[in-house]
DNA sequence: AAACAGGGGTTAA
DNA sequence: TTAACCCCTGTT
């Protein structure tokens, strides 16, 4: 076996955690492959979002990144498992590349990383996605974190938090209104119902795909597509592969020259990408959106 | 200037 | 299988 496979190093210093020797790891291929709405690109380069209730800001040079205003305490239990640093994805990569097109999508978003986000969160941002547009999309989730988060302030700025489903309950209909998110809100709500009852914390642990997928799915505003965006993204299930436009265009133009259904391309990704369905559908996209693959 | 199309889909018929 | 759905934005 044959690895240069370099293990990270991580320091600590006034609020900063600095990582070194970091590999698979690009902020601009993490936060613009479509994954996440809250992370904002700075003037120099560096992203501030905000998860966990926590304002972070990350910096990146060559293969050296700093997390900023937190602790190694917070990186330890919340950061690590966010930026997915438990997986090998040269490895991954590698296994992809079998495949011809995998091999250039991987090498395009060579940086990627898939987050593990919180889920409800995930959940709400990705009813509100459902035949929107990016832009839009943020601006729905940053008013709805203003009304109703709590105030983060950092360097200057105040930003918000994700408001939790009571909070949204508390808003009720009414206020939901105000965010704009259209005929969505209706199914936010009922979410936050949702979640406010059955679907308590650790509600999902140790449930597989396909059971997530059915409980997901009770929630009126979730369908197929996004139901797999939250099992990839918030519920670690890396087989996961949500169809959206993008997607389906890119596996057709490069598989099937030819338009097909929704769920024959996922028949033929489950086949082709097995239990890295999550990794490849994210390679795909990033590669699709940034190329224009299809139009 | 006013209408129109379409956007990371889902639902109901 | 298909149209309607809220709203915003960019394009005629």
């Amino acid at each position: 076996m044959c690895y240069n496979y370099i293990v990270m190093k991580i320091s600590e210093y006034n609020n900063n955690i600095v990582l070194t020797n970091v590999s698979d790891f690009n902020l601009e291929n993490i936060f613009d492959c479509g994954q996440c709405f809250r992370w904002e690109r700075q003037n120099d380069g560096s992203y501030i979002g905000v998860a966990f209730s926590r304002a972070l800001k990350i910096t990146q040079n060559a293969d050296t990144v700093i997390l900023h205003n937190t602790t190694r305490d917070d990186f330890d239990k919340i950061w690590f498992n966010y930026f997915d640093f438990n997986t090998n994805y040269d490895k991954i990569k590698q296994t992809l590349s079998d495949d011809s097109v995998l091999k250039s999508a991987t090498e395009f978003g060579s940086g990627i990383r898939i987050l593990n986000q919180e889920l409800w969160e995930c959940v709400v941002s990705f009813i509100i996605s459902a035949s929107n547009n990016i832009p839009r999309i943020k601006k729905i989730i940053n008013t709805l974190c203003e009304l109703y988060g709590d105030k983060i302030d950092y360097m200057g700025k105040t930003y918000y938090s994700f408001p939790p489903p009571q909070k949204i309950l508390l808003a009720g209909i009414d206020g939901l209104a105000q965010i704009k998110a259209g005929y969505r809100d209706k199914y936010i709500f009922s979410a936050a119902e949702f979640f406010n009852n059955e679907f308590t914390t650790s509600y999902f642990d140790g449930l597989d795909y396909d059971r997530s997928k059915k409980e997901l799915l009770k929630i009126n505003g979730i369908g197929n597509k996004v139901a797999d965006c939250i099992l990839l993204f918030s519920l670690s299930k890396r087989n996961s592969f949500p169809v959206d436009v993008w997607v389906k265009r890119v596996m057709e133009y490069f598989y099937f020259d030819e338009e097909q259904k929704i769920e024959d391309i996922q028949r033929f990704s489950k086949e082709k990408f097995g239990e890295l369905g999550g990794y490849a559908q994210q390679y795909l996209f990033y590669y699709a959106r940034e190329q224009k693959i299809g139009l």
